[in-house]
Parts: C-alpha cells; sequence; structure tokens
DNA sequence: GATGAATGAGACTTCATTCAT
DNA sequence: TATGAATGAAGTCTCATTCAT
C-alpha cells in the first residue's frame, strides 16, 4: 500500500509541476527539463512515471480537467437563479484564469494536433463537461416558453465554446477589463431573465 | 520594381506556405524545415525574408486574419436576415475549417504564450474582427427592444468567443456532425428572431 | 563524492580538448563539433557542462593560463642568474610552442573582440603574470645601478608583452631557427648583465 | 585605363570596409555580409574582385601593412635621437590603436592558423617591416659600445614582437592607462640612452 | 525509486557563394 | 559591373530519452 501511495503521491507531483509549467510557459516550453525544473526534481523520474513525454501530458489534461470539473460542480451545483450562476461563472473563470488551468488547456488542445494520443485524451476529458454542461443547461432551459425548441447538447456545447473562446481571447488581454466588462453585462441580463422566467421555488 | 515584386511573390509563398503547415501539422510541428518542405523551398529563404521564425509566424497571423476578415465582409456585408446570417456564417465556417484558418489561429494563438511578439501581432490582427463583429452585431440588436440593454462590443466579443471556441472544440472531434447540429439549430433560432424582430425593409 | 569527481573530469576532458582545438586548428576552426571530435566525446555534453561557446572559451583560457603558470613558477621560482632566466625561458618557450598554449592564448586574444565575457576572462587571467613578472623582474633590477629609474610594472608588462609578440611571430613563422636565433642573442646579453650585475650570493 | 582605375578604386573600397569590420567587430564576425555592411555595397560585389574571402583577407593584410609602413617611415624616417624616437612611436600607437589597424592585424594573425593562404600572406608583410625596423635599429646600436655584441635582426625582431605584444595587451585593456604609462618609461629610458650615447650630429 | 551524466537527432540560424537580371 | 534572391552546408544549441550508479 505505502510504495502504491508513494508512487501515486510522487506522479501526482509531476502532473502538477506539468500543469503548472504549460501555464507558466506555454507548450513549446513545456520540456522534460523545464518541468522537473519546476517540480524540482530530476528529469530522469518523468520516465520512471511515464512511458514519454506525450503520456505525461494526457495525464496532465485529465488531471486539470477533473480537478476543475469537481470544483465546478461543487459551485454550481445547487445553483437556481441565473443572476447566482453568473456570479459564480465570474468568480470560477477568475481561478481558472489566475491558476493558469485554462492556459493549460489550451496549450494541450494546440498540441493536440501534432499527438493523436492527446487528442483522444482530451476528447475523453471533454465529454463529462458537456454533460455537466447539460445538466445546468437544462435547469434553465425547462423554465421558458421555448423549451421545446432549444436542444439542450448544442446549447451546453455552445456554452463550453463561448467559454473557452472568451478565455482564449482573455489570455491574449495583457488586463482584465475585457473579461469584467462581459461578466457586468451578461448578469444584467441574467436578471432579466430570471424576471421573465423566474426559477419555481423563488415565486414571491 | 521587380525586385519588389519577386521580392513580395517569394514572401508570400513563404507566408502561405507555414499557414498551411501550422494547419496541418500543428504549430510544434511547424519548423522553418518543415515550412520550407511544405513550400518546396530552401529553409534558408525564411531567413532571408524574415527576421526568425517569430518573426514568420507574426506575419503569418496578419495573413490568415486579413484573408478571412476580407472574405467575411464580402459574404456578410449586406445581410439583414438573421437566417440568412447564420447560413452563411456556417458556409465561412466550413471554408475556415477546410482551409485550416483555424486551426493555424489556434496553434499561434497557444504559442503566443511563449511569444510576447506573437501575442502582440495577434492583439493587433483580432482588433478589426471585434470592429466588424460591432458591425454586424449592431444591425441585428438595434431591431429588438432589448437594445438598449445589450451592449454591441461585449456582444461581438462573445460571438468571436464563441465562434473561437466552437472551432476549437471541432478541431478536436474527428466528424463534422457536431457543427452540423449546431448549426441547424442556430438556423431555427435565427428564424425565430426574424419573425419576433423583423428586418426593417423586410415588411411583409 | 563520486559525481562531483566525474563531472569535474568530464569538464576537464572538454577544457583540454578545446585548447588542443584551438592550437592545432585555429580559433575560426574551434566549433563545438570540433571539440567533440578532438576529445572523442559528443557535441552535446559540451553543453551539458557549458552554458554555452563562449562560456567553454573562458574556461579554455583560465586552464591554460594556471597551468602554464604554474609551470613557470616552478622552473623560474629559484632563478637568480640572468643567464638561467634565458635558459630556463628558452626551454619554457619550446614547451609553450608545442604544446600550443601560445597559439591557444593568442587565438582567445583575437575572439574576445566578439566576446566581453571572455575580453574580461582573459584580463582576469593576465592579472597573476603580471605579478609573477614583477616579482622576477624585481629580482634582478635591484641588482643595477638604475634600479630607481626602472619602474617594475611596466618592466614586467613589457616582458610579458614581447613574449606573446615573439609567440605570436613564431607562429607566423614555418621554422624555428628565428626564435632560437632570438634566444642565442639574449643569453649572451644576460652572460654580460650578470658579470656587471652580478647576483647577491653569487660572489666569487 | 579607366575600367582600370574604377576596377581599382571599388577594389579598394571592398578592402577598406574589410580592415574597417575586422577592427570593429573581429574576425569572427567579418562576413561577406557584414563587410558589404560597412562598405555600403551589396555582398556579391566581393566576388567579383575576389576569389574568395580569403582572398579578401590577404589583401586586407597587405593594404593595412603598406599603409601603416609608408606612414611608419614618414614619421621616424629621419629620426636620431632615442628621446624622439620613443615620442613618435608613441604617437604612431595612438592612430594604430585608434584607426583599428592593429585590431586588424591581429585579428587575422590569428585567423591565418586556418589558412595557410593567409599565413602566407601576413609572412610576405612583415619582411619590409622587418627591414625598415633593422634601419632604424642599426642606426642606434653604432651610437653604443656594445654594437659587436648585438645582432641587429634579433633586436628589430624583438621590437616588432615588443610592439605587437603591447598592442595585443592594450587591446584587452579597456583603458588607456597602461600604455601610457609605459611610453612614458621608455622615454624615461630614451633621455637616459641619449645622454649615454648621443647621436653624432648632435654634439653642442 | 531517484539521480544526473551522456547521447544523438534535429531545431534554428548564419554564411560563403552562385547566378539571373 | 553591380544587385539581391536563393541555396545548401555547417554551426550553435536544445531536447527527449537512456542508463549506470
Amino acid at each position: 500500500m505505502r510504495p502504491v501511495a508513494a508512487r501515486t503521491e510522487s506522479r501526482d507531483r509531476i502532473v502538477r509541476a506539468t500543469v503548472q509549467t504549460l501555464a507558466t510557459e506555454g507548450y513549446a516550453a513545456t520540456t522534460a527539463r523545464s518541468v522537473a525544473r519546476t517540480g524540482g526534481f530530476a528529469p530522469g523520474v518523468i520516465y520512471y512515471h511515464f512511458d514519454d513525454l506525450e503520456d505525461l501530458l494526457v495525464a496532465a489534461a485529465q488531471y486539470t480537467a477533473q480537478t476543475r470539473l469537481a470544483r465546478y460542480r461543487e459551485e454550481l451545483g445547487d445553483v437556481t437563479s441565473a443572476t447566482e450562476l453568473l456570479e459564480r461563472l465570474e468568480r470560477l473563470h477568475t481561478e481558472d484564469v489566475a491558476d493558469g488551468h485554462i492556459a493549460a488547456v489550451q496549450e494541450l488542445t494546440a498540441a493536440s494536433s501534432s499527438s493523436p494520443k492527446l487528442a483522444a485524451g482530451i476528447r475523453t476529458q471533454i465529454k463529462p463537461w458537456q454533460d455537466f454542461a447539460e445538466q445546468i443547461a437544462g435547469r434553465f432551459v425547462t423554465r421558458t416558453p421555448f423549451a421545446a425548441l432549444i436542444p439542450i447538447p448544442e446549447l451546453a456545447r455552445a456554452a463550453i465554446a463561448l467559454f473557452l473562446g472568451m478565455e482564449m481571447l482573455s489570455h491574449l488581454d495583457t488586463d482584465r477589463a475585457r473579461s469584467d466588462a462581459f461578466f457586468t453585462s451578461a448578469k444584467q441580463a441574467a436578471t432579466l431573465f430570471d424576471v421573465m422566467a423566474p426559477a419555481p421555488g423563488k415565486l414571491p
């Protein structure tokens, strides 16, 4: 049991160092050496725990996707008002940018064009996000009169795309003003939505 | 006069080869050698026309952004109905994916985390797209009763983000079904929009 | 302890190969590849032990300067007669030319015009030679009636310059005759000096 | 006649640009391109006037050696007192350093280890300097009582070596103080020499 | 399990040189 | 004569990966 724990702990340390390197230095600069430097271990260890760098990047994608999804579930699990949804999304988005999770995802996605294995890994990791987004989206769509006209899967996918795209753009900007402005406007729209399509239990 | 033309033509050839390589092989595999191989010239020529690879990538970003923007303007310049807007966007999106323009943009964006110069270049290229998106978005928002509540800049930015995000996701998918489904649904919504907020000249 | 020893030994091997390459092939031909070929190792190792070629050249300058200075001290430490000084200098000079130490120094000095770091390194290495030359020069000047008129530092510097210059010239010649002739004449002059200004303990 | 003149003029322009580049940027940075940049012409012209870069460097060595020798002859031709000799040598040395002639010579000498053709060229250029130095040296030696004991050729060679060596050292220093100090001391010694062995025509 | 020295492939880039204009 | 675009060889350096310790 110990060995396994130790093994796991060491693996995790490497994976976390990889995500951090990806986020701060970019994919091009994420080499065995730079990851080792970030994590404070010898480059050789990586090959004890992973077949090669591609394997490590897949693990990093998995780690980031799962860690963040857990956090998103925790934060959005019981949200019912659109206003609150947007408020929490803004908070999560701030975290994402701060922790570099998004940067990591973006770098890995770009890298996936050169690596089928990595592309497959990322596809796998996106699936649960799609399910989660559908679950949240459904909660709100069913409250509108157009429910029948709006296909939940496509809406969920669009939401994910919007989120990724926003972060891609915000990653380019030097200041945070743009994202702030977006969330401010979105929250206003959300308030309007809540008025027009109130949550079931929230009747006055 | 000749030399200038020759110089320009040769430069363009290199830039086009770069975009193509970026699209088909990904950023990591876009090396001086691979670009030269794609374009059928010696790697050395690149350095005759560009300071270094970074310089070339900036030029490639510029080229793609400007070429596509011209095409988008041409196609969407006089669109007034939301239905038609979506139809044309779908067509443009198909082109984007087919020609690899999007892949190139995505790769360059990811690469920009390791290259401030490239990041600056991409920021510059995005500006006119934002302006264009605002122009189109404004055309439709003014027809709705909520015009006063919807800030055009943020909406335009969200539209760009959605577009980039969709293409990022579609780049991961092996099949085209997902994107098709999205546009199908979006077109339905557009029809509804046209009915509820008809274009000025389109009165029955 | 082992690693350090190994590391040191390996570093030394590279430095020695560099000096040898410098001497036999000249600065222009002292490339990472040629040094590796001389030393029988892979070019990559160089970069494991040194930041870059400049760094290696600085180390080579240091190595040569220190190694030879130790040898010079050993040979000239207790010399009191001018005749013997010249005899020993001739022997050392022969060694210098044979081992390529001088060639290396000359190449490095020339190279230093393109590399401030190297120039600084060489300046540092020359300092102890100046001190040593002053010490030897002082030993003889104090025996003459002109002692008060001859500034030791300048004389020492001139001696170093003469030595370097002689070797620069002899490096151009294909035969050794010229240097031999010089030392023959110099030894005659030294004999005269010893007669006119005998060493303290050497009274008849 | 014109073509020859034009040809000559153009050749000279290239040679002068080469010497200047050698002096300011060092041998390693003296490439066909950098020379062309210095002289303001296209790299291609070089190959119209010279077989290759080696050929050009030989011409540059010749040009510098001859130009400076003419100047030295002009300045030292009629010098009879040692004091004045040293004063003029100091002036010439200052010129040498300022114009980069010395730097060029040093770079070329170093480069000659990789190029037999260049080495031969430099050897040829040194010959007239040796003759000139012998002529000047002879003028002073004959005034001393040791004339029979001092072989002029070796002395001349030593003088050249000392001069080259001094300049090699002064090239390393950042400040000019060292050379100044040397000449100051040397001039004092020269005054002493003039007193002890006065010039024939200078009797009071 | 971990280290760090070593390797060899390959990336970027520069350069001497050629050649059509 | 001069230009400047183009080439291909070669140089510096980095990297993934292996392996003895």
